[in-house]
DNA sequence: CCTACCGATCGGTAGG
DNA sequence: CCTACCGATCGGTAGG
């Protein structure tokens, strides 16, 4: 029997995202089966083709989101009057609130986007690559304008993009760490070192 | 016929293990096959298994040789003459040196324990629990003796170790930086920050 | 080191 | 949304 999903069943599709972007960072695309997220939702898996095409669908709505969510910030920032210190300081904050409020999906999209399908993952590689560029720009310019050090542009956006990245082994030891504090020590580490 | 391993079949051991840690980090622990493992070594997949016990095995053996090399240097870092800056930077050092020399089997330590089996699991996250409590441990002992900024000394530890993991994205653009150059940038930025 | 082959599990479909 | 089931692929073994 064909397959029908009317515009009334796009709530349940989202708790199936929710618990694959859950179930995907847990286990692994690869290792995630149809049938552990079908329990997650408390269907059998067959009644999963309901709502969704295939499993890789899944990761790549979930992937794509996230990418969108991080494109739009930074053309917000770029267009914005800030200086490249201020520039900086506010993706800084922007990454770290995204690791730290839709931290599921943005570790799949970080870590699972390789098992993306064509033409899904030349797309992803290349958004992701764009993104990165336009982080070199803006660093770039504040080295011209000697708002900052010296240092190679491409190496201050890969420690800095790493460094907020390792916020996906925060988890457990939140409770000694509030948000405010981690964000603005994590800022500080970044743009001002941590020797005295 | 029962599996017979030789000492003089040391050497096509390791074979298999850098092709491993060489496919494992492409495809991921779980994503890559025993088939395409052989198809790498050259032989067909039964034959694997007179040199190795199991795809399992492989991994835990790639994850423990990397773990003890960090455990090892950390501990020598410790019984140095150094003050709490010059142990975090020669750490440092150490970290990216790794991440330059040893890509594919440090990239595998880093992502894929999580399919180990027990106990090998349990195991592995101890042994690191304890390396990063021991970073801590240099880092708070530099904030006491101010010679570190008034930073959480976890916080501090998990951009440290996040931002020198993200050489593991460096590959394709090494050509235009040295790795002297690669090394004193990422030192300058995590001691000394950016700004001017 | 190979050929032949196993039981298990996978993503997904048929049909209702 | 379910039961029943498929073809493919997996890690690994038997036997030589």
């Amino acid at each position: 029997m064909a397959k029908i999903k009317p515009a009334k069943n796009a709530s349940k599709k989202e708790v199936i995202l929710k618990s694959a972007a859950v179930l995907f960072r847990a286990r692994g695309f690869n290792a995630a089966s149809m049938r552990e997220l079908a329990e997650a939702v408390g269907v059998e898996a067959p009644s999963l083709y309901n709502h969704i095409g295939s499993k890789s669908e899944l990761l790549h709505i979930i992937c794509f989101k996230i990418a969108n969510e991080f494109t739009g910030q930074l053309a917000e920032i770029e267009n914005s009057p800030l200086d490249t210190i201020g520039k900086t300081e506010n993706l800084i904050r922007f990454h770290i609130n995204m690791m730290l409020n839709q931290a599921d999906e943005v570790f799949v999209a970080n870590h699972e986007w390789k098992y993306l399908a064509e033409p899904f993952l030349s797309n992803f590689l290349n958004q992701r690559r764009s993104y990165e560029k336009r982080l070199v720009s803006i660093i770039e310019e504040g080295v011209q304008k000697k708002e900052l050090k010296g240092i190679n542009p491409y190496v201050a956006v890969l420690t800095i993009l790493s460094a907020v990245r390792g916020l996906e082994f925060l988890q457990r030891h939140k409770k000694n760490i509030s948000a405010t504090e981690l964000e603005n020590d994590m800022v500080t580490h970044l743009l001002k070192g941590i020797a005295k």
